[in-house]
DNA sequence: GAGTGGTCTAGACCACGGT
DNA sequence: CCGTGGTCTAGACCACTCG
């Protein structure tokens, strides 16, 4: 969450109409009752359903909207944020050719397996010791060219069956999975960069020398409730690839 | 200049009043006629000399501020932003530790010159070929151990004289130069990222092994009205340090 | 033309910070 | 106490999309 905290309480902790309108928005986007795609009630519907007035529903709109839990679309109504794999990848997707141009990968996986996460593992996600973690690994390309090698790390009791599902298609993005099967809306990444040195395994998979620097990127994604639901490592080529990001 | 610009808007160039206030406002953040830390009008006496509502100019303050160009204190006033070393750290430096705990760096500067840009250089920053270029190389460090080591370059139009200033005082940051001894302050950095191995020269400057995985930062960074005015190579130790980004 | 979100206005009251 | 920004309301009109 970026603007908006959630949550009203007591007069010890006062919040603003919109912000209280925002929490019960939200909920209802989290708890499924609005479906991701579904359009939403009207601002003048919205403001007779929580007692207020239209401009403090609106207010709520736009920060959902800043958020991307929502779509508005002059003219046409307010819709609940769907990801689709070119959102997901535009969204969350940081890797750019040394021009800056966006990249699209192609995915291929080989791997999956459970085993029990380790105790950093537990700790990056806030689990209980001794979690079950269902974990992907896979190679993406860019162009026929191996860049990315990286292993996708979920608590298991969160998406039963997700090995049936990824065995029967896999998707480019997971995130679509997630939100498709699972009702879980990824809203938030906090990634770590590091320079490692390509290991015996990396050197394989990308065909480049061992010990070549790889961008090595760790990420903790976290649904619109603040709960971290995935844990990725990702080492990268920067050959002819780099990480963009931006400070404003 | 002073008041709002011709009506008459045409279809083709429609810009809605606040973002026409946000404008002119920025405009006179841009060249000094408010100065950093300045105290702004009231809402009401804004709106009167723009002649709009007060809500309209609201807007365009919310949307300043949002930006970082101005800093809003509840029962005091409004005021123009004004960079800080703390300030500029913590909205430009993404160095954490392991835990993710930011980290503050002590800057020792060992070399300046002045000479032409490269192609390269100019056209990352934009300049018109052969166009001349100040630069400074630093070491970073994390109490005692030298971590980052960087080139920073800036066209030397732009900044008269800032040689002389940094023989006088070298700071911790270099935008509180930049806003303080020539009006340009900073709104926007660009970065890429990318593994490389260390070099001769890293090696003796950090302290390791030559070929060792670094970190190696090319920022650009710009002004509030978009102009590139600072190139940036940082290469970062990664044995105990990681690059932070948020995706939100 | 009907319905939606987008912009703008005018006024009210509240919370905060300093006198 | 006063002046500031923060919140909330009510109503008006505009721009866009679609049937």
């Amino acid at each position: 969450m970026a603007t908006l905290p959630a949550k009203a309480e007591q007069s010890t902790s006062f919040q603003p109409l919109y912000a209280q309108v925002y929490a019960l928005m939200t909920e209802r986007i989290g708890s499924g009752q609005w479906q991701p795609g579904a359009l939403l009630p009207n601002e003048f519907q919205l403001a007779a359903e929580f007692k207020v007035s239209q401009g403090t529903v609106r207010k709520a709109l736009m920060a959902l909207e800043a958020n991307k839990l929502i779509v508005r679309r002059q003219g046409h109504g307010t819709y609940v944020a769907r990801h689709t794999a070119q959102q997901a990848l535009f969204q969350f997707f940081r890797i750019v050719d040394l021009d800056g141009t966006r990249l699209t990968p192609a995915s291929r996986a080989f791997a999956q397996k459970s085993a029990k996460a380790t105790r950093a593992q537990t700790q990056a996600l806030g689990l209980k010791p001794g979690a079950a973690l269902h974990s992907i690994t896979r190679v993406r390309s860019f162009e026929e060219d191996a860049a990315i090698f990286e292993t996708i790390m979920v608590p298991a009791a969160l998406m039963p069956g997700l090995s049936v599902i990824l065995n029967q298609e896999m998707p480019e993005e997971m995130y679509v999975i997630y939100q498709q099967h699972f009702g879980i809306t990824i809203t938030r990444a906090d990634e770590t960069l590091a320079a490692v040195a390509a290991d015996a395994q990396d050197a394989a998979h990308l065909q480049v020398p061992e010990g070549t620097p790889l961008l090595e990127i760790t990420r903790i994604a976290s649904d619109l409730n603040g709960k971290k639901v995935e844990l990725r490592v990702s080492r990268c080529k920067t050959s002819a690839y780099r990480y963009a990001a931006e400070i404003t």
